[in-house]
DNA sequence: AAATATATTGCATAATATTGCAATATGAAA
DNA sequence: TTTCATATTGCAATATTATGCAATATATTT
């Protein structure tokens, strides 16, 4: 049988029964409780189910779909992650927009980590759910239901009610005369309302983003404060961006 | 039995009765009353509930988990959700509280509904998300991760920007001359917005709910157009709240 | 105070988890 | 194809956790 298979009927006992004890599907599988144990630990780690002693019991009652992390664990995005992390100080005020690869940040914060999010994207509050330290806002709007995330006009206006210390902007096209750009018209208001509320914005980009362009405008290049890639900034070539003030990590 | 389910199980027993005996519980869980007790401290370390000599009562008014109550009383639930689908109508614009009795109306539409729903809960974004033709606004505000919603200043702000042909309220107390009354402060100032802010108002109400009451007032009962319940109104006697002109189903 | 019920503690046993490792399978590159 | 890297799986050794039992302590009732 096939690994994805297992995965599968794992999932539909879940939502079976609510639960799901390895002995159980060791024997229901033909494979070792080693593996159930394995193939368990994946799918708690998309988050699709509870991993507990035993076997497992049925998640949050939040769609699976609120829960799609398999795309953030691509190696970039948790290179990314994991620079980001060093600008994340306790007590301190984030502000998120929706994307995977912010997700990837907050998917990589130490669990005890004392902070307030705020955020319009359903992933990173499902994410944050249990991070008994963590006060999220949730800033609501019309509901996006392709990116899990909410826009439009309530969203730009709850926007300009918070201040945040700092402004995490997930993959965008960054390029030293257009400016930032995006991919969507509403997804870009959004960004920009953040930007504008923010003391300190960080840029997280895949290095092949950097110099290219979106239909949208968001903002100028210098409204951002550093830019985050997978690479060394020492291999990089980005001087254009350092001469005017921006951080490269 | 996983433990994780034993621990469920008490919630759920505590939600119920508001109190659980050791002696019971050992029976019913097929466990030494030493586990029992156990779990009830780790429970008690959580804060879901408060241990006293020979078994537990409910703790502060903390709310039971979302998780732990969306398996308690689902008949009835079902039920209720079912009449009042007869409420709600194509193209019209609803708003609904969280919990699960509401959740479970939400889970009951057909999936080709066209409908304008505004919520403060996460469970029922994601259910909607991909009901086609239902157009979502989620109301942003401070994360209640107990209930999966928001609550909070900017909660009623924003819903004081919506004007709805119905709203839905989920189980919560009804005394005729109490009114209506919920069990934590931010929610019942949620809910009194949505009241305040619709045409038509339906309470979904256990049977045993009705002529009861909690801590904080909402609205007074002449608030509310309808109530329904789980029992056959014929062999209800609420003739009081048939005589202040609230219809009972 | 005596009798009874409930709690606490330490301990033994069994169940489960973790880790490193080796065998095998799979897929990509030369 | 061959070769190399990577992923998957089972196994064994070790660590951790869960559970019941018994001895003792503490509270509650009569």
């Amino acid at each position: 049988m096939l690994k994805e298979e297992r995965l599968q009927k794992i999932i539909e006992q879940i939502a079976q029964d609510n639960k799901v004890v390895l002995d159980d599907l060791s024997r229901l599988l033909n494979v070792s409780t080693d593996t159930v144990r394995r193939d368990i630990k994946e799918l708690s780690d998309k988050g699709l189910l509870k991993a507990v002693r035993g076997g497992a019991i049925i998640g949050s009652p939040v769609h699976p779909h609120f829960k799609e992390r398999q795309h953030i664990d691509t190696q970039h995005k948790k290179v990314i992650a994991q620079k980001a992390l060093e600008f994340i100080k306790p007590g301190q005020v984030i502000i998120l927009n929706g994307g995977t690869t912010t997700t990837a940040v907050i998917a990589a914060l130490p669990r005890d980590i004392n902070l307030t999010v705020i955020t319009n994207s359903f992933p990173v509050v499902s994410i944050l759910e249990d991070y008994p330290h963590v006060t999220v806002f949730f800033i609501g709007g019309e509901l996006n239901k392709h990116a899990f995330s909410t826009t439009g006009h309530e969203t730009i206006e709850a926007i300009r009610n918070f201040r945040a210390d700092v402004c995490l902007l997930g993959i965008c096209s960054i390029d030293l005369k257009l400016g930032l750009t995006g991919f969507t018209y509403q997804e870009s208001l959004v960004d920009r309302a953040m930007i504008e509320t923010s003391k300190y914005v960080i840029a997280l980009s895949t290095y092949d983003k950097i110099g290219a362009s979106d239909p949208y405008y968001v903002c100028a290049a210098n409204a951002i404060d550093v830019i985050v890639t997978e690479k060394d900034p020492s291999t990089t070539d980005l001087s254009g961006f350092k001469e005017a003030g921006i951080l490269i990590k």
